[in-house]
DNA sequence: GCAAGGATATCG
DNA sequence: GATATCCTTGCA
């Protein structure tokens, strides 16, 4: 993916990403998921961003250049994927929220349980064997449907920030389809358009206060059946 | 409905 | 150094 693309308005990014691959593809293999949510985070002024405390060792590479990952823990357990937006100096990112898988699936789904059973305190065998259980019964779009979500699958961690996305010989990257393709990888959506997009508040930011809770910086494919959240918001 | 998890930012 | 908080998930 073109990094002047990110290098712009977030918004405006945001919608490149919708529909664009994340691909991971090393020594565990290759994985690809289409983008069909994200959540944009603008500027130091927005209070549900990690950068509205200024710069700090967490938040660092969202002030940096545009196209990087920033993949931070949350709720001490799970890991959640960011791309680095606009100019170098400006801190902002996009919050992956949900892929739908296409590539790798029986990889994405062991790393979701692998994660599982590290996110748990003791582990029994049994509720080992439990969540196994149940992720192999998982339909494959709902592999990857939830920030945390999208992190276990492509197995990703914080140790991940920094890698740059649009380095067509990273590890990870960000690709668009051929440009030549008027159709959606995906074989949802209705067949002839473009998948139409909506905009949504955000998802878990409550403690940001108004305005920043209702401002519609979340963004999805439109009914697409990977979108995370309620499903009176997708 | 709510507990699980640990790093983070901020406060004494 | 202590503590409230957190861009979530899957269970009761």
């Amino acid at each position: 993916m073109d990094r002047a693309v990110l290098a712009g308005p977030t918004l405006a990014a945001g919608r490149a990403l919708l529909g664009a691959f994340l691909v991971r593809d090393d020594a565990t293999g290759r994985r690809v998921g289409q983008i069909v949510e994200v959540e944009a985070y603008i500027g130091e002024v927005d209070r549900a961003s990690h950068a509205r405390f200024g710069r700090t060792a967490r938040n660092g590479v969202m002030f940096g250049p545009a196209g990087h990952a920033y993949v931070y823990l949350v709720y001490g357990m799970h890991a959640c994927l960011n791309v680095v937006t606009e100019p170098d100096g400006s801190p902002a990112a996009l919050l992956i929220r949900a892929v739908e898988p296409l590539e790798g699936i029986e990889r994405l789904r062991a790393d979701r349980v692998a994660r599982a059973g590290a996110n748990r305190r003791d582990t029994p065998a049994s509720r080992a064997a439990a969540d196994a259980e149940r992720i192999a019964r998982l339909p494959d779009h709902r592999l990857a449907s939830g920030p945390g979500l999208v992190a276990a699958a492509f197995g990703l961690d914080p140790a991940w920030t920094g890698v740059d996305l649009c380095d067509p010989a990273s590890p990870l990257r960000l690709e668009v389809g051929p440009a030549s393709s008027e159709q959606p990888a995906s074989r949802h959506g209705t067949a002839n358009a473009a998948p139409r997009i909506r905009a949504t508040p955000r998802i878990g930011i409550g403690y940001a206060g108004e305005p920043w809770t209702s401002r519609p910086w979340r963004l999805c494919l439109a009914g697409h059946p990977s979108v995370s959240g309620p499903s009176g918001l997708r």
